[in-house]
DNA sequence: GACATTGGGTAGTGCCACTCTCTAGTGTTG
DNA sequence: CAACACTAGAGAGTGGCACTACCCAATGTC
């Protein structure tokens, strides 16, 4: 297929897939002559993964194209895959080397075990930092409650990785850490709707 | 106080602070001349939710401005302004009306009840439209398990109001309905790390 | 042989969150 | 009282980002 074809397909513009390609996102298509080139159903499904992690999934192109990186490095282990996954994934941006002691506590009384510069880590204390500086510190009882629901979460996570191969293994990781957090942020929406209209009937 | 040592304390150029005030975000000071202010502990206050809702709650200025309203408007319900802070947040734009039957089971099953028209709806509408057009469409089982630690933490959130004036309350319902999805964001990848690192050790 | 399309590249666009600069006025210090 | 630092308010400029429009020479198609 052309890239028009192929452009067709993905619902996105010609000009917008040519971006794409020099930004690497999706691999170049086999040419066929100086001004052709051809382009598969795997090219179709890449572009499709980039929408998605571009869109929905909230990713920057630079953020985007470290993801797909890991899933194209075959060889990696389905752990260091998440970990890589992680890392390209937005933390939260803090500038001074953020309080980790609320957050390592929270680990501590999880019985997690993770590795010392966990982005991850950085994102919580850094989560937590802004909360307290908006005035809202969290107890640690709040923090133990989300922290055993964000477990049982992990660890659906983790069971549902396919065994088959690495490469699909690495691929679910990926697609599905970054595409779940809007579903899970919007379930937990809903889980508050449903909440607070039974605690609060009728305007309280 | 005047301006530059509310930017100080802060830590927020001066520039933006006043880029804030034009925007609507920070109520402007008390005037005591046609050149001064005063702004007092609460603009100090309001400045940093301002920059917590900006920064880490990944707001734009448009989403935060519409979210502060629910704070200010007093008289609003405290479930009202949940939905006004729902609806301020971003969502995740989808252009034609998304597919909401696979939504919809999900609520059946769980039991909850929302507004017809629920943001949250839309958006989890929205985010399973993704996962389905990157090639990962979740089972109903995974949503279930999801929905499940959705709802524990919604529960939780709404068991935490505060019940004492409902300006405290509203308050309350912004600051932790947006500041809180990075720290379950964060424990999430967490509870993956170690899942992860227990199911796959040493690189598989 | 006319015409549309392609790969490849450069430059421009629109949006956003600031950031700079300017003016006119004001408090403060010596 | 004069020099000076600071202020409110507002317009214009900046840099980054994700496209998007345009151009060219080459190529495929009718």
């Amino acid at each position: 297929m052309q890239i028009s074809e192929l452009a067709r397909r993905a619902g996105v513009p010609v000009a917008t897939v040519k971006y794409y390609l020099r930004e690497g996102l999706v691999p170049a298509g086999e040419l066929t002559g100086a001004t052709r080139a051809r382009y598969g159903e795997e090219h179709l499904e890449r572009l499709r993964l980039v929408r998605a992690l571009l869109g929905p999934g909230g990713l920057s192109i630079a953020r985007a194209r470290a993801v797909l990186a890991a899933v194209d490095t075959p060889g990696t282990s389905v752990h260091g895959a998440l970990g890589a996954a992680h890392r390209a994934l937005p933390g939260v941006g803090s500038e001074g080397p953020a309080d980790l002691e609320q957050a390592r506590a929270v680990l501590r009384r999880q019985g997690w075990r993770v590795a010392e510069d966990s982005p991850a880590l950085v994102a919580l204390a850094a989560a937590l930092e802004a909360l307290r500086a908006a005035g809202a510190a969290p107890t640690d009882e709040l923090l133990d409650r989300y922290a055993d629901a964000a477990g049982r979460i992990g660890e659906q996570d983790v069971a549902a990785v396919p065994t088959g191969s690495v490469a699909e293994a690495v691929r679910f990781v990926v697609v599905s850490t970054v595409l779940l957090e809007p579903v899970l942020l919007a379930l937990r929406r809903l889980a508050q709707e449903d909440a607070s209209r039974r605690r609060f009937p009728d305007g309280c």
